[in-house]
RNA sequence: GGGCGAUUAGCUCAGUUGGUUCAGAGCACCUCGUUUACACCGAGGGGGUCGGGGGUUCGAAUCCCUCAUCGCCCACCA
C-alpha cells in the first residue's frame, strides 16, 4: 500500500498521542528496575504555555524519553503551582473588573472565587504540553494546594518552628503597597531609576543656624526622628549634643553622631528614618531613637502626614517639594541616579517597612545544600552556575516566608491573647488549644479564643518541598514510592529560579530526606527574539507556541527549539529553526518512503556497493553513537541533536540509501532491504527523544510487515565496538567520488555520463570500495596503471593520482597553472614542517609522538611533491 | 561598589589537559543540477590575521598581564 506523499504532522501527532496514553505507556510504578525521575518545574496553575516553557518542557521530554529507552523506570511528574501572589494578584484583578473589591469579601468568599479561577483556568496548560509531546505520568498529576500537598506544607512549618528554625520578628522587610504583602529579598528586582537629591534645610534648636540634609525622599522628613553626622567630621562639631527642628511637622530630634555616615556623600548630614530605610533602622536601635511610620498599607499617608494625610507616597512627594520650595527649606536639587527596589510580580516599588513577620533560619540549613554542589554531589549545568549558588548560599540572609495574602497554605500559628508571644503553632487547631492551654496555663480556653495567623506562606515555601511531597515523603517518609522515586535524576529550568527554587529544594531536601532532591540541574536560558529581547506579551515578539506547533508540527518545533540551545546560554528564536526542524521530519518522512516503495527479489544479488556500505555504516554508527552518546552525558543536548541530525541526514541518507539503492526499474535484493531496515530501525530510536511522532509512525509502518512493539518503550542500540579503518577507508572512498564530482562540474561531464577512471596507485587502498566509486561516482570502470597517461584529467587525493580520459583536447595551459600553484603551496608547507623538524629545541621538547607526525608531514609532502613534478613533467 | 562569564565565518555557536589538515559545525550566501524518496532536494563553492595590545613557550583560539566592549548575579550608601 503507498503510503502519504506528504506527511502530515497533525493527524500523526493526535494518533500517536492518543495511542500512547491509551496504552499507559507514560505511567510508572515502583518496580525492580533502575528509576529515572524528573519533576516538572510546577507552571503556575492559571499560566499560558510561553516559549519558554516550549524549550524547558521539550529538553525535559528528550531526556525521559531517551531513560525510557535505555530501559529505566522512567517517570516524569507533572504538575502545577499555585503561585500564591501571582494568582492572588489576577484574581483581585478580575474581581475588580467586576466591579468587586477584595477587601470587601470575606477570606473565604475571596479563596471560592480563587477556586472557581484555579478550576477553570487550571490545568490548560498542561493539555498545551500534551500538544508538545510530553511524556508525563498524568495520573501522577499534582497541584502545591493538593490536600495533602498542603499537608506537608503545614507539616514542615510546625516542625521547623519546633526545631527552632522558624521564627517570629519584627524586622524591616520588602512591603509591596500594591499587593499589600511583604516579599522575601528574592522577589525585589532593583532598577536603576532617575531621580533627584534634595538638599533641605533644618533649623538648629535654640539658634539661627541650620544645616543641609540630602535626601532622595524628601516626603519621608515626616518620620524623621534624628540628624546623624560623622563624629570625625570637623565640619560639625558646632552641632554636637545640639537638636534640630524637623521642616513642617516642626518636630524636634537630637543629632546623633556615628561613623555610618559617609563624609563624602552628599552634605555629610545624614537624616534617620527608622520606619523607612534599613540602614536608619539599624542607626534607630543603636542610637535608641523613635520609629515613626508614616505609611498606611497602601503607601498612602497616616495621620503623621498632617495635612497629606491619606494621600499616595509619590503625590506626598511632588506637593511637599512645593511647600518646602515655599518654606525656602530646599537648598538645591540635583539629578541623581539610584536603584531603586521593584516587586517582581506587581511591579509596585517597594517600601521598606517594619512589622512582625516569619522568618525562616537559613544559615544553618544551607551548609549541606552548599557542600552537596560544591563536592559534585549534585552537578549543575552549566556549571559557571556554581560560582553564583556558592556566593548566595555563603552570604544567605534569613528568610522572610509569610505574606500578606489569602492564596496559599495558611500559617498554622494560633494567637490566643494580646501579648507578642501569645501563640502557638501546631497542624490543628485542637492541637494548638492543647498547647495554648499549656503556655498560657488557663485550662479555660476554648477553640474560639484561637485566631489563627492570617497570612500564607511563601509561594517557594511549598515549591521548594515539590521533590518530596509529590511522593508523599513528608507525611510517610517511609513510603516506598518516596524511597524508590528519590532522589530525582534531573531538574530542568530556568537560572532565575536558581535561589528561589533550586536552592530551597536542596535544603529541604537534605533537611527532610537527607539526601540531595536531584542529581544534574540543566539550567536553560532565556528565550529571545532575533534582536536579543526578551519575549514578552508587552513587546508581542513571542510566538503562539500552538499556532507554530500547527504550522511546523511539534516534532519541527521541538528540534528548532534545542538547534541552538546550548545549557545556560539564552537562545535566540527564529521561526526558521522550526522550519529546519520540519524539513529533518521530512527527510525522514521521505528516506522511509523510498524504502518502501522498492520492490524486494529474493533471488536479486547483494550488490557489492550495498555490502560495502552497510559494513561502513555499521561502524559509523557505532563511532556517531559513541559520540552522541558523550554529548548526552555532558548534557550537551543540542550537540546530541546535531550529532543525530548528520548522522540521519548525511550518513544514513546522502550515502547509505543512496549507495543501496537499486538501479532504476530493479528489485532490491531481500537481504539488503532487511539490512537497511534494522539500521532504519535504529535510526527511529536515536531520532526518538528529538521527534517522538514522525519516528513512531515510521516505526509503526515497518511493524506491519513484522508486529512488534511500539518505538516508545523499545530499546536504545547498544554501543558496539567499531572498526576505524573501515571509517577511514570509506572517507577515502568518499574524497575520489567528491574529486570525481568537482571535475565532472568543472568540465561540464553530466553525472549520466558514465566515465573511466584510472589511479596510478602510490598508497595502497582496499578495492572493496572501488564498488562505491563506481556506484557514486557513475564510474563504469576502476583500473589501476603505473604510468600517467595523457590526455586526462587529474586530480589527487592523498598521494595517489586519480585520471578520467576524456575525449576532447584538454587546456594544458590550465592544468599546468593549477598544479604549479599546487606546488608552491605544498614547498611551503615542507619548508614549515622541515623547520620545525631542525629546530633542536622543539625536537627535544616535544613529545615523541608530536615529532612523528611531524615526520610523517614530511615524508607525505615529498611524495606529493613528487607526484605533482611528474605530473608537471609529462606536460611539457 | 563586589563577583562571575563572554568576545572565533553574515547569524547562532563548538573547539575537553597548549601539539595530527585545529581554524570547525549548522544556518544563510553564491554556482550548477529536476521524467527516476525529498526543491522542506542534490552536487560544488566562497567566507574568519579566533575583540585590541603585550608576555610565557620549540609551539597559543587555548596559559598569564593589560585595554576595550557586552551580558549576568550579588550588595543597606542617604
Amino acid at each position: 500500500m503507498a503510503i502519504a506523499a506528504k506527511y502530515n504532522s497533525q493527524i500523526v501527532e493526535d494518533k500517536w498521542y492518543s495511542y500512547w496514553m491509551m496504552h499507559n505507556y507514560f505511567h510508572s510504578e515502583v518496580d525492580k528496575r533502575e528509576p529515572y525521575t524528573i519533576v516538572i518545574p510546577p507552571p503556575n496553575v492559571t499560566g499560558v504555555l510561553h516559549m519558554g516553557h516550549m524549550l524547558n518542557i521539550t529538553i525535559q521530554d528528550v531526556l525521559i524519553r531517551r531513560a525510557r529507552l535505555k530501559g529505566y523506570n522512567a517517570c516524569w511528574i507533572p504538575g502545577t503551582d499555585h503561585a500564591s501572589i501571582a494568582t492572588e494578584a489576577k484574581v483581585v484583578a478580575k474581581l475588580k473588573e467586576e466591579g468587586i473589591n477584595k477587601s470587601d469579601l470575606t477570606r473565604s468568599a475571596f479563596l471560592d472565587h480563587a477556586w472557581d479561577w484555579t478550576h477553570k483556568h487550571g490545568g490548560i496548560i498542561l493539555e498545551q504540553l500534551k500538544k508538545l509531546g510530553a511524556s508525563c505520568d498524568w495520573e501522577r498529576t499534582k497541584f502545591t494546594m493538593d490536600d495533602d500537598m498542603s499537608a506537608s506544607v503545614i507539616n514542615v512549618f510546625v516542625d521547623l518552628f519546633d526545631k527552632g528554625n522558624i521564627y517570629r520578628g519584627y524586622r524591616m522587610v520588602n512591603w509591596d503597597p500594591q499587593a499589600k504583602t511583604t516579599l522575601s529579598d528574592e522577589e525585589v528586582i532593583y532598577e536603576e531609576k532617575p531621580g533627584n537629591l534634595y538638599y533641605l534645610k533644618y533649623k538648629i534648636e535654640g539658634s539661627d543656624d541650620t544645616l543641609t540634609i540630602a535626601t532622595t525622599r524628601p516626603e519621608t522628613i515626616l518620620g524623621d526622628t534624628a540628624i546623624c553626622i560623622n563624629p570625625n567630621d570637623q565640619r560639625f562639631t558646632h552641632l554636637r549634643g545640639k537638636k534640630a527642628i524637623v521642616p513642617i511637622c516642626n518636630r524636634v530630634i537630637p543629632i546623633i553622631e556615628d561613623e555610618y555616615v559617609d563624609v563624602e556623600f552628599g552634605t555629610g548630614c545624614l537624616k534617620v528614618t527608622p520606619a523607612h530605610d534599613e540602614n536608619d533602622k539599624v542607626l534607630g536601635d543603636k542610637h535608641h531613637l523613635e520609629v515613626i511610620d508614616i505609611f498606611n498599607d497602601d503607601a498612602t499617608l497616616n495621620s503623621y502626614g498632617l495635612h497629606y494625610k491619606g494621600k499616595d507616597r509619590f503625590v506626598v512627594r511632588k506637593e511637599i517639594i512645593k511647600e518646602l520650595k515655599e518654606l525656602s527649606i530646599i537648598v538645591k536639587i540635583e539629578t541623581y541616579t539610584h536603584k531603586v527596589g521593584t516587586s517582581e510580580r506587581t511591579g509596585a516599588i517597594i517600601e521598606p517597612k517594619l512589622s512582625d513577620q516569619w522568618f525562616l533560619k537559613m544559615k544553618e540549613l544551607a551548609e549541606p545544600a552548599l557542600q552537596a554542589v560544591l563536592k559534585k554531589d549534585i552537578h549543575l549545568f552549566p556549571k559557571k552556575f556554581i560560582n553564583t549558588y556558592r556566593h548566595w548560599m555563603e552570604n544567605v540572609r534569613d528568610w522572610n516566608i509569610s505574606r500578606q495574602l489569602w492564596w496559599g497554605q495558611q500559617i498554622p500559628a494560633y494567637f490566643y491573647g494580646k501579648g507578642k508571644e501569645d501563640f502557638v503553632v501546631a497542624e490543628t487547631i485542637e492541637k494548638a488549644l492543647i498547647l495554648a492551654r499549656k503556655k498560657s496555663g488557663d485550662k479555660s480556653l476554648s477553640t474560639s479564643n484561637l485566631t489563627q495567623d492570617p497570612d500564607v506562606l511563601d509561594t517557594w515555601f511549598s515549591s521548594g518541598l515539590w521533590p518530596i511531597s509529590v511522593f508523599n515523603g513528608i507525611l510517610e517518609p517511609n513510603n516506598k514510592e518516596i524511597n524508590y522515586y528519590y532522589p530525582t535524576k534531573d531538574l530542568v529550568t530556568a537560572p532565575e529560579i536558581l535561589f528561589f527554587w533550586v536552592a530551597r529544594m536542596i535544603i529541604f531536601g537534605f533537611e527532610y530526606r537527607n539526601e540531595k532532591p536531584f542529581s544534574n540541574v540543566y539550567l536553560t536560558g532565556i528565550v529571545r527574539d532575533k534582536q536579543r529581547r526578551k519575549m514578552s506579551k508587552s513587546l508581542g515578539n513571542s510566538p503562539d507556541p500552538i499556532k507554530l506547533m500547527k504550522k511546523y508540527g511539534a516534532d519541527g518545533v521541538r528540534v528548532g527549539m534545542l538547534l541552538s540551545s546550548p545549557a545556560g546560554n539564552d537562545l535566540m528564536f527564529d521561526e526558521s529553526l522550526c522550519k529546519q526542524g520540519s524539513g529533518f521530519v521530512n527527510k525522514i518522512w521521505n528516506a522511509y518512503r523510498l524504502i518502501d516503495g522498492w520492490e524486494v527479489s529474493d533471488t536479486q544479488q547483494e550488490t557489492e556497493a550495498a555490502i560495502s556500505a552497510i559494513k561502513w555504516y555499521k561502524n559509523v554508527f557505532q563511532k556517531k553513537l559513541t559520540e552522541i552518546e558523550d554529548h548526552y552525558s555532558k548534557y550537551r543536548i543540542s550537540d546530541a541533536l546535531m550529532g543525530t541530525y548528520k548522522l540521519v541526514w548525511d550518513d544514513f541518507c546522502s550515502w547509505l540509501l543512496e549507495l543501496v539503492k537499486p538501479t532504476f526499474g530493479q528489485p532490491i535484493s531481500e537481504k539488503t532491504l532487511n539490512e537497511v531496515i534494522l539500521i532504519l530501525e535504529d535510526i527511529l530510536k536515536i531520532m526518538h527523544p528529538f521527534v517522538p511522532f514522525v519516528s513512531e509512525e515510521i516505526w509503526q509502518l515497518i511493524s506491519e510487515r513484522e508486529p512488534q512493539d511500539a518505538l516508545i518503550i523499545s530499546n536504545w542500540p547498544k554501543i558496539k565496538e567499531y572498526d576505524e579503518k573501515i571509517i577511514k577507508e570509506f572517507d577515502f572512498a568518499t574524497e575520489i567520488i567528491s574529486g570525481i564530482r568537482t571535475i565532472r562540474k568543472e568540465k561540464n561531464i553530466s553525472i549520466k555520463e558514465s566515465i573511466n577512471l584510472y589511479i596510478i596507485n602510490n598508497e595502497k587502498i582496499s578495492t572493496s570500495f572501488d564498488a562505491i566509486i563506481s556506484k557514486l561516482g557513475n564510474v563504469t570502470t576502476v583500473n589501476y596503471i603505473s604510468e600517467k597517461i595523457t590526455n586526462a584529467l587529474t586530480f589527487r587525493v592523498k598521494s595517489n593520482e586519480y585520471f578520467i580520459p576524456i575525449s576532447g583536447a584538454i587546456n594544458v595551459e590550465e592544468v599546468v597553472a593549477k598544479l604549479t600553484e599546487e606546488l608552491k603551496y605544498i614547498k611551503g608547507f615542507l619548508r614549515s614542517v622541515q623547520k620545525k623538524l631542525k629546530n633542536e629545541r622543539f625536537i627535544n621538547h616535544a613529545p615523541e609522538k608530536v615529532v612523528e607526525i611531524e615526520r610523517l608531514k614530511e615524508t607525505d609532502a615529498l611524495a606529493k611533491i613528487k607526484t605533482l613534478k611528474n605530473s608537471l613533467d609529462s606536460m611539457r
